[in-house]
Formats: C-alpha cells, sequence, structure tokens
DNA sequence: ATGCCGCTCCTCGAGCGA
C-alpha cells in the first residue's frame, strides 16, 4: 500500500497538477494539506472518477485537510483533541483496511512565525495536542501513522542553508525538541529511516529562485508506529514534482506499507 | 533589514505562508 502526503497549497490552484500526479503516482492513499478550501467546494467528482474515496475538513481561505483513498475510509474524525475553541482545520484521521487495518493520520502544523508571539506560542500548543494524541496511538500498539506538513526542519542537514532557519519557527531548538519528543515516544520517521543522505527536501520557496539553487528544507513527514514501521518498504520523495508548471512549493512524499 | 513569489478573497490590496 502506497500512502503519499502533499501539501498541494490551495485545490483551486493545483488541481491539474495534483490529477496528474495521482495517474502518474497511483496512491492508495493520499493526505493533503493547505487545500484552502470549504468541503462544499472541493472537487471531489474529480478524484471519485479516479476511483478515491474522499474525506475532507475544510475553512474557508486558509488551511484545510483531506483524504483520498481507493480503499473505503472509516471511522473518519476531524480536529485534533484537546482545545474545542481551536477552529483551524488541520487534523483529520481514518481508517482503511488492507491485509490489515491502519489508521491514517493528516496533518497540517502550524507555520509559527514570527517568533517569538502568539503564532509561535499556538505551534508549541499545538504540538503539545499533537503529542498527547501520538502517545495515545503508541499506546493502543495499532500499525498507524501520522504524516503532513510538520512545518519542522529536524536537523541542520535537512536544510540547504541551515544558518538562515536558526531562528526561524521551523528550526528552533524548542521546535525541534518538540518533534524529536514527539518522535522519541518510539514513532519511526520513514524518510531518515531509510535516506541517510543529507541535501533531500520536501519544499522549495516560490521566491529568489529556491528551486533553481536546490535552496530547499525538509518539512514534510510520515511518522510510523512500531507497528506500521515493521511492515516499512520504502519512502520516497516526488522532487520531479516541484519543476512542472504551476507547482505547489511542497513536493509528496510517500511510504510503500507491506499491507 | 526587507522583499522576493504565489494563493486567497465580499478581489485590484492585504493577510498568510515558510
Amino acid at each position: 500500500m502506497k500512502i503519499a502526503t502533499f501539501n498541494i497549497n490551495g485545490i483551486k490552484a493545483r488541481i491539474n497538477a495534483l490529477l496528474d500526479w495521482l495517474d502518474e503516482a497511483q496512491p492508495d492513499v493520499a493526505l493533503l494539506q493547505e487545500i484552502k478550501s470549504v468541503d462544499e467546494n472541493f472537487p471531489r467528482e474529480l478524484f471519485e472518477e479516479r476511483g478515491y474515496n474522499v474525506e475532507t475538513h475544510g475553512q474557508k481561505s486558509f488551511n484545510g485537510v483531506a483524504i483520498l483513498s481507493k480503499l473505503p475510509l472509516e471511522d473518519v474524525t476531524r480536529g485534533l483533541p484537546g482545545d474545542d475553541s481551536d477552529e483551524q482545520a488541520r487534523w483529520i484521521e481514518a481508517t482503511v483496511v488492507g491485509k490489515q487495518a491502519i489508521r491514517l493520520c493528516g496533518l497540517y502544523l502550524p507555520n509559527g512565525n514570527p517568533t517569538p508571539g502568539p503564532k509561535y506560542d499556538y505551534k508549541l500548543a499545538w504540538m503539545e495536542r499533537l503529542h498527547a494524541r501520538a502517545a495515545a496511538l503508541m499506546a493502543s500498539e495499532e500499525v498507524a501513522l501520522m504524516a503532513g506538513d510538520y512545518n519542522i526542519i529536524p536537523q541542520d542537514e535537512d536544510a540547504a542553508r541551515p544558518e538562515a532557519w536558526q531562528k526561524d519557527a521551523l528550526a528552533l531548538p524548542e521546535s525541534r525538541a518538540a518533534f524529536r519528543r514527539i518522535v522519541n515516544l518510539g514513532f519511526t520517521e520513514a524518510f531518515r529511516a531509510r535516506n541517510p543522505s543529507p541535501g533531500q527536501y520536501s519544499f522549495w520557496d516560490y521566491q529568489a529562485g529556491s528551486w533553481q539553487r536546490d535552496d530547499g528544507i525538509r518539512i514534510d513527514h510520515l511518522l510510523l508506529t512500531p507497528q506500521a514501521a515493521d511492515l516499512l518498504l520504502d519512502c520516497q520523495i516526488d522532487k520531479d514534482i516541484r519543476g512542472r508548471e504551476k507547482p505547489s512549493d511542497h513536493v509528496p512524499v510517500w511510504v510503500e506499507l507491506d499491507l
């Protein structure tokens, strides 16, 4: 089963690029972030006619996450637990059943800039809630993964110019520590587990010719519970997508699991 | 130090992103 995460930066602007990638890459599941659409305006028919089931958790203009799956999506829940007053659409969960069941969590973690400030406070608070959900997932001993745009550069080797990110919410020690604390519950960060070399990125800014200069960062991650990590066959970044027409600033990252 | 670029919307300028 091939499961991908992809921050598409707007479903309306990305529909052609997204459909082309789906037709080629043929993921069984795609966890999407930044759909920037309300549920009613998400073009679900375009995916359904390609054999995907569609579940969305959208909001107007900003954020928004979705799951596309060739297998039925069961037990869908929306919103990260822990703060009923949080109205930002950044979390969706569902179960699909292949050879065995897997719980899928799609997430769009807050950017957090500028620091310090309320947006950074929100990021850290959101990560505290994520830690709680992650701990519960770990305790359940399920085959599960949490994948999406984490807005975290885990280590200096995950940025072309780490010095440029030193004081950024994506790389501050407190951000990295919060991410490590979640991984250290026992998760396997799939890409790093299979690809030790530095210089591999999932985001290149639209500005200042970042793509042309390969000035990227790796911020889109798939975290696997031990039960899922045991099934890990492969993990890759579809880098070439970034060089196409009207690309997102992120590219897909995917795992192949033996289920 | 700032903006670069791109997306969105009660759209022609501003908020947001990373």
